[in-house]
DNA sequence: AATAAAAAGTGTAAAAGATACACTCATTAT
DNA sequence: ATAATGAGTGTATCTTTTACACTTTTTATT
């Protein structure tokens, strides 16, 4: 490289980058999310979103991944980015710029005993506590992006078990979208989608009767990519 | 600050942060975009994005809203967040952090003096020529969330001029939407949305017979929010 | 053994929204 | 006077979305 073209970087700062991950999950009719209340300082008693720090050798999706597997024990995690947030006091401590990711996960899966470790808790989106740096924010903004997506893509699935009832995939949908949905309307639209699939199993649990347990095929829908659900 | 609370900071490296801006306009029936061919080093002669490097006093949009200013003449641009890419390689020179903004401006109000200046020049997004980094995956990326929010926000007046006849607005949903818009359905509901109001003036430029001028009245919009155009 | 309780499962009709479609009008250039 | 150009306008059909109520199966209770 030329003396040049080496100033053009040169002369510019560094800032520390972040990411910062909402970890969403679907538990007593609620959409939830992993906070930690930080036993460290900085900050240390606040409540936080799970997040770390850009390293050297890795890109932001894989600095995501990581911190996912850290704290919930779980790899290859379905996850988007939300955005990038710069404000220059947004962090007290010092200049750093932080890029929010949402993450879903299937909370019957993961590892809880990580939980006691690093402080975690799981709240409810309806109705969320006193949130450290602009994390309200970021978690507000992810809401509303999954609340975009999920009618129009099959996300919604990775916050289920591999086998679930309609009732509990309607539940999801009412839950995320944040509106009552009727159930014949539902099942009629569900039953358009061939990728969503009748695995034959009844679930005793929920019900006395029992209900159909249905499972979403992924090779399937890839055929199609049609997914239409309100 | 305590000793460990700085080292949460210290511990880490830092990155170089970029904005990248893809700066769209209207014109000729086609959605274009702002290149530069860069007449300096580093990857001189390759066609890039218009960008620049965080500074320590601003916020990325505070950055952004300065290129802009530089390349274009003009504030308080309208501009969204596209999104953040770090791919390890992804600026051979160096490692850059760097998030992407679309902004749409009206080509007519613009400084285009300052064209020469960086060496800028516009080219159609229907065929995009070689361009460097990714910035390629940049312009499609902002090039589908533009299109996906134009139908259902009134974004796209940024890109036409104060007044503007409805051929003038049917062809940018057109063009944008990319697919052909019947007339009459078309101007049903325009006609809907009371805020895209006739102004009295009649351009005698691009018909015989001579058009309205309709404008956007953003107070108007406030008012209802309530958009919905394809 | 009969009954009550709980959630699962199922179809049709009306309303709303989206789409298809063709001619007249006003002006200017020839 | 006429031809050419783009502006402007309404209705009927199709598609999609919404509203709506009862029967079935099983278990727990008496």
């Amino acid at each position: 490289m030329t003396q040049k073209a080496r100033e053009y970087y040169k002369d510019n700062p560094q800032f520390y980058v972040a990411v910062d991950c909402i970890i969403f999950a679907f538990e007593n009719d609620e959409l939830q999310v992993l906070l930690q209340q930080r036993n460290f300082e900085p900050f240390r008693g606040e409540k936080t979103l799970l997040g770390g720090f850009l390293q050297a050798g890795e890109s932001l999706e894989e600095a995501v991944q990581r911190v996912l597997r850290i704290h919930t024990g779980l790899t290859n995690i379905y996850m988007e980015q939300v955005g990038t947030f710069s404000a220059l006091d947004r962090d007290p401590g010092a200049r750093v710029i932080s890029t929010a990711y949402y993450a879903l996960i299937n909370k019957n899966l993961y590892d809880s005993t990580l939980l006691k470790e690093y402080n975690g808790e799981w709240v409810s989106t309806n109705h969320l506590p006193s949130i450290h740096f602009d994390h309200t924010k970021m978690i507000e903004q992810a809401r509303e992006q999954l609340r975009r997506k999920i009618s129009f893509s099959p996300v919604g699935f990775n916050l289920l078990p591999p086998s679930f009832t309609l009732a509990q995939l309607q539940r999801l949908y009412e839950v995320i979208l944040g509106q009552e949905i009727d159930k014949r309307n539902f099942r009629k639209r569900v039953s358009e989608m061939q990728f969503i699939e009748k695995t034959g199993m009844i679930d005793k649990v929920s019900s006395r009767r029992g209900a159909s347990l249905f499972h979403f095929n992924m090779e399937k829908y890839n055929m199609t990519h049609e997914f239409k659900l309100k």
